[in-house]
DNA sequence: GTTGAAACCGACTCATCGGTCTGCTACGTT
DNA sequence: AACGTAGCAGACCGATGAGTCGGTTTCAAC
């Protein structure tokens, strides 16, 4: 291995401790001296490639958070057929067992309600994020009704975020109850849900 | 004022500071120092009247964020017709201007979010409150069906729960947002999904 | 008036935080 | 072989956190 893949070897190690620590502690509460020691590096090689904890923070988001995402719900925003596609990736998501997503929380939301009152930087990047969420949902159900998969009576942008909101929530509740069972209930409402919207 | 009254004033004033500074800051993120600034009394006080930060943040959530929810939700956990009850509720929240509840996340759910992982006396707290809010609407959409107002293929242990998520939901979604609108819509969704719920 | 305890004050301790700085090491370049 | 720099190590720094503790005030009881 020579200097330059070392390196990027060193940053990629920070950034996935990083994003456990923040995932399991918020960002505010998790220490840099303990990804330092669970990474196994000394707090030279941290600030050698970050100028401090919020940048190190952005770059989780950027990086690791936000692309984990986009890569889990790609092929709902890209289809045609909506609803079938999310009651499969949720179906998906409910196959994973001991999932960290599912009692620790979805690490967008849990950054979101963390740190978007006190730092416009991460509530931008995490508006960001949300805001496209929420345009592809909406496109994808403007689509659905055109394929005639969808009610025409469905207010698409509407639904969007209401869906949105209901999958953040049922996290938040299972994250609480630490029980898997809360989180799967909660998605079984949301395809319930979704099975309303559905043209007959 | 005698030195009873005198030291119980004290008190809820270090209750109602402690409580605005856990709303906006976070539990960890708040400092007691802040409070007691805030609060225009010194640490003695604090620690005179709470033994640490943690037994003051659980008298907090005690004595000012459960009883401001369970007062909120008691005409719809006690009546006969959740859903028009609910409608109403949120009808009443949404009318509220520039409350903080809508930008600066639920209490309980910011509470839930942070602690729940971390401690075990909040999460308990946190999860009674919900239980008991889930068991109570649960209860509340029976009763309905048992009147004719709710539609009897409704599952209402999992209804309950999916309302409850998307109302936290929109809450988080909100709260990132920085937008009342992003709340109200979200409440809007909500609003359309109890309708399919209602009985025709 | 004396006393005793509750209420309160605020300087202090000590741990930990994010962040700096000096210097070493190892590798790529010439 | 010599040199320069990227990559990294870790002792150190000031700030701030929660929590302590000896002292003072106040008031009720006797």
């Amino acid at each position: 291995m020579n200097t330059e893949q070392h390196s990027d070897a060193t940053r990629q190690k920070i950034l996935n401790v990083a994003a456990d620590e923040i995932h399991l502690h918020g960002f505010q509460a998790c220490s840099t001296s303990e990804i330092i020691k669970k990474a196994g590096i000394s707090k030279g090689a941290l600030y050698h490639h970050f100028t401090n904890k919020l940048e190190l923070g952005y770059a989780v988001f950027d990086e690791v958070f936000a692309p984990k995402l986009i890569g889990l719900w790609k092929p709902v925003l890209e289809g045609n057929n909506p609803i079938q596609d999310m009651s499969q990736l949720f179906q998906e998501i409910l196959s994973w067992t001991d999932c960290k997503m599912l009692t620790k929380g979805c690490p967008l939301n849990n950054l979101a309600q963390e740190m978007s009152p006190i730092d416009e930087g991460f509530r931008l990047r995490i508006g960001k994020i949300f805001d496209a969420w929420e345009l592809s949902l909406t496109k994808a159900l403007i689509r659905g009704q055109a394929a005639g998969t969808v009610k025409q009576e469905v207010n698409p942008k509407r639904a969007a975020l209401f869906i949105m909101a209901s999958i953040e929530g049922a996290q938040g509740l299972a994250k609480n109850s630490q029980d898997t069972k809360v989180f799967s209930e909660g998605i079984y409402g949301l395809i319930d849900y979704l099975k309303m919207l559905e043209a007959t």
